[in-house]
DNA sequence: GAGTGGTCTAGACCACGAT
DNA sequence: TCGTGGTCTAGACCACTCG
């Protein structure tokens, strides 16, 4: 029935002596699980087999392949809902606001922003961004610049620049809001998670001209690099926030 | 052997229906160990009894107190450590330079800033501050007043309100750099979690003379809200930190 | 009622750390 | 060698969702 080869099925008695480390079974099938989500086997949206036929499908228990999908829930690859099943996440409106997005009104309402795309170019990668998503000096990037705006007003100014060996062609097409959507859509890259750098910055000419603000306004400047399913980065994001009626919220846990 | 009351110990036939909700018997479980945590029957640094043990004394498998001790070590509030065994969490330096302490030197080094105590008074509580740790109006509060300094150069101008009702007498003594030690020593109040808002902010005249900045310069203000193992906000945290070789860095999963 | 994930149990064995 | 937490299994039953 399996056809996965696991290390160590059984550790008996014939047994040589470990070399080196130790890798639990479900985390051997927890990796069979994130290729199957790599190579887009099992897509966004779509629901898992249950848990019982994927336990007799690879050959363990299902406390085994419950112990792997917890995991995976845990890293919000997944979606557990008791009576109905175990889904792939989706890049919803509502989980980038709560995992991706943390600039929160004040008033404490997590909002959308709207986005009006400024420009999009295409150039080779300058040293912050190759040194961001560890290409190569030569390599072509995207840039693409928006303005973002809660409630009308401009609050936001971000450059997004993407690998083209990644997503080959989106320059030329229209931009979406929600690009972590079109990115797992189009060109099957999951965004998984991301590290943000924050420092405080003074406005110069052109951004206080674009944010509708007096030069040399204190700003919230974030870095943002984005990984991908692999671990590699797909996307370094560079934005420009106003915080005069918004604040960044982390949770230290 | 077991001394706790658990709510459905067994679900049988003669039930009547649940009025609402389900309280699974590995939460009740943790209930119990948190109240030991909080009544500080279980102290920092202290193993607990083994998991075999706790079981037989509780009543239930190991199995549903090995859950209870996974979310609590999960919330950093236990360390488990195989072959040894679970420990109280400690506040040592490591845990709040990686919990706590989100400055990080532009070189990537995570380093534990020195203290020096400005001011210390006490006072009632302003509206930012009631509102901040749920006081009431007429509230006593402990302020602090410190700079703290990266590799002798200063960095953050920290203002801390602290309940005086939560902390009696704190304000006589010394106040040492690692203060959430101190509120667990002395208090036995433990710093669970807490919440950080990021503003960028331009300095004023009183912090940039203490900063040794230009008035003007841009700023990040970090409000941070500490809270107790009860859930109950016990520390509030005014930083204004400058950016200059130095960010805030947010991991986003 | 059928099917799913969630809880709970009991028991065997493994990896790790200290003795 | 012993005690600890960590893994793995098998099976029973519960809570939730949907047709």
């Amino acid at each position: 029935m399996s056809v996965h080869k696991l290390e160590n099925p059984r550790r008996n008695v014939a047994d040589t002596a470990e070399p080196l480390g130790f890798r639990p079974l479900y985390r051997q099938v927890k990796a069979i699980f994130v290729r199957r989500l790599v190579d887009g086997v099992w897509a966004p949206g779509e629901s898992l087999p249950s848990e019982g036929q994927l336990a007799t499908e690879i050959g363990v228990s299902q406390g085994t392949v419950r112990k792997a999908l917890d995991e995976l829930a845990a890293e919000n690859l997944l979606v557990r809902r008791q009576g109905r099943g175990t889904f792939v996440a989706e890049h919803d409106e509502r989980r980038i606001l709560f995992q991706f997005f943390k600039l929160v009104h004040d008033d404490g309402e997590r909002r959308f922003p709207d986005s009006t795309v400024l420009g999009v170019e295409t150039g080779k990668a300058d040293e912050s961004e190759y040194v961001a998503l560890d290409l190569d000096g030569e390599a072509d990037v995207i840039r693409i610049r928006r303005l973002r705006s809660l409630d009308a007003v401009p609050i936001i100014l971000e450059t997004l620049t993407l690998p083209q060996r990644v997503f080959p062609g989106l320059e030329a097409g229209p931009i979406p809001n929600n690009l972590y959507s079109l990115f797992a859509a189009r060109y099957g890259v999951t965004i998984a998670n991301a590290r943000e750098r924050l420092k405080a910055v003074a406005l110069d000419a052109d951004e206080a001209s674009q944010l509708a603000a007096p030069v040399g306004t204190a700003a919230l400047r974030i870095d943002r690099i984005a990984f991908s399913l692999d671990g590699s980065p797909v996307e370094r994001r560079l934005s420009i926030c106003l915080t005069k009626e918004a604040h960044y919220l982390s949770d230290l846990r």
